[in-house]
DNA sequence: CTTGACCTTCCCATTATGGGAAGGAGCATA
DNA sequence: TATGCTCCTTCCCATAATGGGAAGGTCAAG
């Protein structure tokens, strides 16, 4: 099997493919004479596995953590739990951060009028978020639920 | 006030405030006789602004129609919050896409052991998703609503 | 033998950020 | 003044994963 054929078997780009291959993700295949490499049907195996990893999130190193787990017969299935865990520990920091933008966000365009008028909470905020905190002054109280919700005054994220 | 001074007071590191000059983001600042860039607290304001705008997931090119925004006095309030909304929905899809992904892997990790066997649903899927579409033969209907909740038999994103 | 589809390698671009080298500038202290 | 420390300058490289495209070789069908 021509790496084009690989390609379409496994829904990895032929360019991928090399790439995988070129940091030894895969093994190199045999190759013709005229250089071409030729694929096993194991091989689209992996590159399924590969693939299929790959849209769960995993990064490439994790992917090849996980290949190597897949090869070694013996391997403890509580590794790849853990290697599994860690990864939804990962997704589920950045869903939060990235929930946290955009609550901060919605809250800002709620409070923007969205019309001709040049006035913008949205702006304000940017140019100074700490001068957003009392858009209301006064009952304060009423709205300390809303505003614990929507985060605005934080930085919304702590990078790492 | 130099470079470090400005890195400090915007808290955007030095190499981000030459790096953002150097793509048009902000207005190259004045310097002194030795080449030391000079900046006003109206730079400083702006790399806050920038700063927010980048904490809020807005990309380089977003945080340029903002700064544009809101350096221009007669803006429509209308086109910010276009910007932000369009954001809130990236965000969002990205949002769902992890989601789904920590969906499929919660579940495999919740039905794999993690003991010292070999056997493994997270390899298992990972190898051939379609196989462990019946792990449990018979009363299929039972599981229909925590299976559609999982989405664990799909590809979990539709990368872009 | 030509044509078109496929393969090869190699280089470049992307996004946003950090690391680090080599050399100049500014300031304080011995 | 000379030494030294901290800051500044520019320039290059690296990251993660993927795509684009050029230049050139190969294969199969007509």
């Amino acid at each position: 099997m021509n790496i084009g054929q690989a390609a379409k078997a496994s829904n990895v780009t032929a360019k991928m493919i090399r790439y995988y291959e070129s940091i030894g993700l895969i093994t190199a295949p045999i190759r013709t004479q005229a250089n071409y490499r030729v694929y096993a049907n194991e091989d689209v195996h992996a590159l399924r596995f590969v693939k299929r990893a790959r849209n769960l999130g995993f990064s490439i190193e994790e992917v090849r953590e996980l290949l190597a787990l897949w090869r070694d017969k013996s391997r403890a299935s509580a590794d790849v739990k853990s290697v599994a865990m860690k990864h939804v520990q990962d997704l589920e920091t950045k869903i939060a951060e990235l929930q946290a933008m955009a609550r901060t966000l919605s809250h800002l365009a709620r409070t923007c009028h969205g019309d001709g008028r040049p006035d913008c909470p949205i702006l304000a905020d940017l140019a100074d978020p700490a001068a957003s905190l009392a858009p209301v002054p006064g009952k304060p109280k009423r709205k300390a639920r809303q505003e614990a919700d929507c985060a605005c005054h934080e930085d919304a994220t702590l990078p790492a």
